[in-house]
DNA sequence: CTGACTTGCGCC
DNA sequence: AAAGGGCGCAAGTCAG
């Protein structure tokens, strides 16, 4: 494998190799790197930051086929038990942790007077392999960096594909639902019509249903003494006002979130697009940034339709997060469980609860930490068929409530907690800081509660991540020309994929989404026998899948 | 006026 | 039905 480190030099990019160095002006990169790309020796391009880098190489027709993003792996290595972090002490070393990914389309090749250009990528390169030489966990851990590394190649290409949306078909489901389009400032007619028959209902005017705080004085005033306004709330109240009440809140839902204004700020030419992002959750979820695109409702789905002679494959897994707690725990009777399509059916069958609504909402209580309710009463019997798999999350919540760090499978390290409950914890200390002893003890176990959640949630994202990369890679054999001409990934959200693909094609593209999500187990959980078995639809739109 | 916070709700 | 973990976003509210 070739490595080649891409320098900024003012004007020029320097391709730094184990065998020269190569100086091109920065307008020639693009051809400067499909010419390797192309040649005999696979390569590996390492630069500071992919946001920074393949927007440009991608718009220029450019595809990559692997990198290490140092931005991305400093972040990871900075908090992995597996590293030592001594070795990527360095004068720049702050840089580093402070660096941010770009998001915003610049016209100009790279964005001027950019923090990123005070760095030596070439430096922490070597620091970083370095970190991997001398960890004990080195085989994890450079899988992780390179999964994470995929990953961010993954997220701009989705980014400059974008998702096929047609604003037609939005803007009449938005008609249908809300009236024509209003001038702006105004409440479409729909909404008007349901805030009357409210302000009617409630004796109250002047009322603004927009407003929590108004409208709870009104429900008040009306002798509804409710503790807050929330849709839940309201539906446990018999009143007229509250069916055009709860009718508003969804309609003013959709305006608000996903109606004409995000048409017009989201998308272009038939694409929504915006920007996802790497590593932007501390479990090693993604995030995104603009146009809510990780809560993309179900309600506006219909408009998300491949283009003319093409089709969407939409594949989701079933119950990942139980599934890798299985793996992780080596949990023998849990993955038994997990044999079929079916977790929950699985431990029905297995004689541990009575009901798959109860083995879900125990499931989730592990997962999350429930000790009340339904979810608290499940436990007992789930801890007794389970100990590996609830042992283990157990433990980690013990850990966070010790104040100590916990890891994914593959070495990403949670946070520590703030200040102030974990400081002189042990010490019995007089609770000066951090509020009373309830209130410390309440932040100690709502800190149990996230480091519990951490390691499943973060190793499944470790999961979706080498799916994402496999995929990635067999969708590119499976095509020619150009990334958009190809069978390519559009979306992503945690255990979800969506490939825009030629008819042609989708069948393959539907087992290459299988044949991913096994290579994937295989890669994290080696030959324990735990499936991930995908529901996969070929679709015309989005809204029909699953 | 701006910016920070709160409320409510969409997704997993 | 939610609870219990993780997010982003819009609108309202309120302090400076």
């Amino acid at each position: 494998m070739n490595r080649i480190v891409l320098v900024r030099r003012g004007e020029e990019v320097e391709l730094r190799a184990d065998d020269g160095v190569l100086r091109v002006p920065a307008d020639a990169l693009p051809e400067a790197v499909a010419a390797r790309e192309a040649g005999p020796e696979p390569v590996r391009w390492v630069w500071d930051d992919t946001t920074r880098w393949y927007p440009a190489l991608l718009a220029a027709g450019v595809r990559v086929a692997r990198c290490t993003d140092l931005r991305l792996c400093h972040a990871l290595l900075r908090r992995s038990p597996f590293a030592d972090r001594g070795l990527l002490a360095a004068d720049d070393a702050p840089g580093w942790d402070a660096l941010q990914p770009v998001t915003a389309v610049d016209a100009g090749l790279f964005p001027l007077d950019d923090p990123a250009d005070r760095l030596d990528p070439v430096a922490e390169h070597e620091r970083q392999q370095a970190v991997l030489a001398a960890s004990a966990e080195r085989g994890r851990l450079a899988l992780l960096l390179a999964a994470e590394s995929s990953g961010a190649l993954v997220a701009a290409e989705m980014t400059y594909a974008g998702l096929p949306w047609r604003a037609d078909v939005h803007d009449r489901l938005l008609s249908e639902l809300l009236g024509p389009r209003p001038p702006a400032g105004q409440r479409p007619a729909a909404l008007e019509r349901l805030a009357a028959r409210i302000r009617d209902a409630l004796g109250a005017p002047g009322l603004n249903p927009d407003s929590p705080a108004d409208l709870l004085r009104a429900l008040r005033a009306a002798g509804l003494p409710v503790p807050d306004t929330r849709s839940w709330t309201l539906e446990q109240v018999e009143h007229p006002a509250m069916p055009p009440l709860l009718e508003y809140r969804k309609l003013s839902r959709l305006l608000t979130a996903n109606g004409w204004a995000w048409l017009d700020a989201w998308v272009r030419e038939g694409r929504f697009r915006s920007w996802f992002v790497p590593g932007g959750v501390v479990t090693g979820r993604w995030a995104s940034n603009g146009g809510g695109a990780l809560s993309m409702p179900v309600q506006v789905r219909p408009a998300a339709i491949a283009d003319e002679g093409w089709r969407f494959v939409v594949a989701d897994v079933a119950q990942l997060e139980p599934r890798v707690l299985a793996g992780m725990s080596g949990d023998s009777a849990m993955a038994d469980a997990a044999r079929g399509a079916d977790l929950y059916q699985g431990i029905v069958a297995a004689g541990v609860v009575g009901s798959r609504a109860e083995a879900k909402v125990g499931m989730l209580g592990a997962l999350y930490g429930a000790t009340r309710g339904e979810s608290g009463r499940m436990m007992p019997r789930l801890t007794r068929r389970y100990p590996r798999a609830i042992g283990l999350v157990e433990e980690a919540a013990r850990a966070g409530e010790r104040g100590e760090v916990v890891r994914t499978l593959l070495g990403r390290g949670s946070p520590l907690p703030a200040a102030g409950w974990a400081d002189g914890a042990d010490l019995g200390e007089a609770p000066d800081d951090g509020g009373s002893r309830e209130d410390r003890d309440r932040q100690r176990r709502a800190w149990g509660r996230f480091t519990r959640n951490f390691v499943v949630q973060g190793t499944a994202a470790e999961w979706a991540l080498c799916w994402l990369a496999d995929l990635r890679n067999r969708l590119w054999q499976l095509g020619e020309g150009e990334l958009t001409a190809r069978p390519h990934l559009v979306f992503f959200l945690h255990d979800e994929v969506v490939v825009h693909t030629p008819e042609h094609l989708a069948d393959a593209v539907g087992e290459a989404v299988r044949e991913a999500a096994a290579a994937a187990g295989r890669l994290l959980f080696g030959e324990f026998p735990v499936d991930f078995p995908l529901d996969v639809s070929v679709v015309g739109s989005w809204a029909d899948a699953g």
